[in-house]
DNA sequence: AAACTGACCAACCGCTCTAGA
DNA sequence: GTCTAGAGCGGTTGGTCAGTT
């Protein structure tokens, strides 16, 4: 299987490219076109393999590359079409005329594969990590209960609390799992503040659910993490031939907060009569673990609310 | 001023896919 | 059906540069 490399030729310049060999195949190119990779060093007088010649002009030298920072409308679309795609680069980069597969996969790399792993989310997976040691280890809101009840009894029931905690959080962030919070406990409560049964954050109700779950079952949050190869196949092939832009159809909207009134104390949007209540959980949790020093009174007030 | 570190990104490598002989 | 050349793709490397110690 395989076969030998085109640049194994003894000779062959490699590394960065100069002006002057930039100049010679992009004259070539405009006049002759690129027909053969492989016989254009040649013709062009260049001391490269055709390789070479076509990942420079591909990438760098083409007459529509469009350079220069990632808008954020592009930021965000990148992030979509990868929880859908994964890391399909050029067919991401089919989506942003202009751009490279290289650049994308460039800046995911650089940029934005940290950014999802500072707001806790897995890039691989697009799902929130759920790893216990990064949740409990590096999360201000179960350390705080944890110093805030510093007594043994309290510290098992604020144990018992965390895993309720991270059960509910796991089915809050998960809705296609049937499970639900217990009935009565904390969560059921922070999920469930009016005892609504349309109360789910990703309700029937909802006039996009059915898109967003397709969204989940295509990859984002899916409950069994990202398995585009086995499930959906024409889902995905759909996906494939979507503008980018429609994208958001397909994927969880996360609104801005509401007002204060309107969220408990994780932040999460309780008002389960707007489409754009969706989640706002990836909000609440940075904003949470972005809080140097959470106050009395707010943990006062998760207390209240979770015990 | 020098050494070190990390971010960025162009370019390379090796593999797969496709089309034609 | 098999082989081969050409092209495409994704992962990785290494050079450059700016910021920090």
């Amino acid at each position: 299987m395989g076969r030998s490399p085109c640049c194994d030729e003894i000779g062959v310049k490699k590394g960065p490219w100069t002006p002057e060999e930039d100049k010679k195949l992009i004259d070539f190119v405009a006049r002759n076109g690129h027909g053969s990779w492989r016989n254009l060093p040649k013709l062009a007088g260049l001391n490269r393999c055709g390789k070479s010649c076509r990942l420079r002009w591909t990438n760098y030298l083409r007459p529509d590359i469009k350079r220069g920072k990632f808008s954020e409308e592009e930021e965000s679309a990148i992030i979509k079409l990868h929880s859908v795609l994964g890391n399909r680069w050029s067919k991401i980069a089919s989506h942003f005329p202009g751009r490279t597969d290289n650049e994308i996969k460039n800046f995911w790399n650089t940029h934005l594969r940290k950014k999802l792993l500072q707001m806790g989310i897995d890039p691989n997976t697009h799902k929130p990590r759920t790893d216990l040691n990064h949740l409990l280890n590096n999360s201000q809101l179960f350390n705080g209960i944890a110093n805030y009840l510093n007594n043994d009894h309290l510290m098992l029931q604020a144990e018992l609390v965390k895993l309720q905690l991270l059960q509910n959080l796991c089915q809050l962030l998960n809705p296609t799992t049937p499970s639900q919070a217990l009935p009565g406990t904390p969560l059921d409560r922070l999920q469930n503040p009016n005892s609504n049964p349309s109360r789910a954050s990703f309700s029937t109700q909802n006039p996009n659910s059915s898109q967003l779950q397709a969204g989940f079952t295509s990859g984002f949050m899916s409950g069994s993490g990202f398995e585009y190869e086995d499930k959906n196949k024409a889902k995905m092939e759909e996906m494939e031939n979507l503008d980018y832009v429609q994208v958001e159809n397909y994927y969880p909207i996360l609104p801005p907060l509401t007002s204060e009134s309107e969220t408990n104390p994780l932040g999460c949007s309780t008002n389960s009569n707007s489409p754009s209540s969706s989640s706002s959980i990836f909000d609440s949790l940075e904003s949470l673990m972005n809080e140097d020093e959470p106050s009395e009174s707010y943990w006062n007030n998760l207390l209240r609310s979770t015990i």
